[in-house]
DNA sequence: CCGGACGCCTGTCGGC
DNA sequence: TGCCGACAGGCGTCCG
C-alpha cells in the first residue's frame, strides 16, 4: 500500500490523537512482521509519553523519552485510531493503547511491515543509515541526480526507486513523476541530461505534494487513520491507466514490466 | 560495484 | 461455480 505520501497521510492522522500521551497498553497479536517484534517491546513502551511522530522516508517514529519505536507499513500495513473497546479484525497485528482512551491499531495482511525499538538517535539505526535524501532536502537537486547517475546503465524508473538515491519514491509515483517530466522510464539513468533531471527533481516533489494534499493514493483498500480513502487516484496521469489515452497528447498509454514491477508511461510524450 | 532475479506473505481478480 | 496463476503500494539478499 504505503509509499511516502501515505505513510505521511497516515503520521498526520495518527499523531494529533495520541501526541502527549502515556502508552498504558500494548498488545502484540501476531509477532511474525517482516522482522520478528521483540518480544521485550511492550515493557520498554508502556509507562513512556509519546513526544512527537515523525516520517523519514517511508518509516514513522514513534519517539518517547528513552528511545524511538521505528514502524515500517511494508506493502498493505495501515493504522486507524479508535476508542479502545472494538473488537480486532483477523490482519490487526499490533495495538498501542493511551491514557487517553485511544488505541492505535495497526493492520497489515501482508505481514512486510516492521517494528523495531532503538534507543540511539533512530538515523543510526541499521534500517535508516544506508538512505538517501527526502524529496524535498536541499541536497535532492538535478545536479545531484544527474552525478549519482553516472556510469549508471539501470533504468531511471528503478533508479529514482532506489532509497539510497532519493527516499519515497515509489512504483506509483515513480511512473507518474517520469510521465510528468516526459522521460522514458526504461532510459538508462546514465543517459538523462542535467536539465532533464532538473526537471525530474520537481515532478517528484509536485507529485508527492499532490498525493499528500489529497491524502494519498488509494488503489484497493488503503484508507487514511479516519477510513476515508485517498483521492489522488483520480488524478493519476498514467499509473493503471493502460490502454486509455494520454491527456497530454492523446496518444495511447502502454504498460511494461521493468524490475519485474508494472510500469506506465507514454510512448509520445515520454522519449 | 552493478544489475537483475527472487523471496517474504495474503488477498483478489481474471481466465478457463 | 471453482480452480489456478498472475499480480499487488516495499525492500533486503543473493548471484553472476
Amino acid at each position: 500500500m504505503p509509499e511516502l505520501p501515505e505513510v505521511e497521510t497516515t503520521r498526520r492522522g495518527v499523531a494529533p490523537l495520541v501526541t502527549g500521551h502515556v502508552v498504558t497498553e500494548m498488545i502484540v497479536r501476531n509477532h511474525r512482521l517482516r522482522i520478528p517484534v521483540s518480544k521485550s517491546l511492550p515493557s520498554l513502551i508502556i509507562g513512556q509519553r509519546l513526544q512527537q511522530v515523525q516520517r523519514r522516508a517511508k518509516y514513522l517514529y514513534f519517539c518517547f523519552s528513552n528511545g524511538t519505536l521505528i514502524w515500517h507499513l511494508g506493502m498493505s500495513g495501515s493504522m486507524r485510531v479508535n476508542m479502545a473497546s472494538s473488537t480486532p479484525a483477523k490482519h490487526d497485528h499490533i495495538d498501542l493503547v493511551f491514557d487517553n482512551g485511544q488505541c492505535l491499531r495497526y493492520r497489515d495482511p501482508r505481514r512486510f511491515g516492521l517494528v523495531a525499538w532503538t534507543s540511539s538517535p533512530p538515523s543510526a539505526h541499521k534500517l535508516i543509515s544506508h538512505l538517501g535524501p527526502e524529496p524535498w532536502d536541499t541536497l535532492f537537486t538535478g545536479a545531484y541526480l544527474h552525478k549519482k547517475a553516472r556510469g549508471r546503465k539501470i533504468a531511471v524508473k528503478n533508479f529514482i526507486m532506489d532509497g539510497k538515491i532519493v527516499v519515497g519514491v515509489g512504483n506509483i509515483y515513480a511512473s507518474e513523476s517520469l510521465h510528468m517530466a516526459g522521460i522514458n522510464p526504461r532510459r538508462a539513468a546514465s543517459r538523462i541530461s542535467l536539465d532533464r533531471y532538473q526537471r525530474l527533481c520537481g515532478t517528484v516533489q509536485t507529485v508527492l505534494d499532490g498525493a499528500i494534499a489529497k491524502g494519498g493514493t488509494t488503489l484497493k483498500d488503503f484508507a487514511g487513520t479516519d477510513g476515508k480513502p485517498g483521492y489522488f487516484s483520480q488524478e493519476l496521469l498514467v499509473y493503471g491507466r493502460a490502454d486509455e489515452p494520454c491527456q497530454q497528447c492523446g496518444a495511447t498509454i502502454k504498460q511494461l514490466v521493468i524490475g519485474q514491477r508494472s510500469s506506465f508511461y507514454c510512448p509520445s510524450c515520454q522519449q
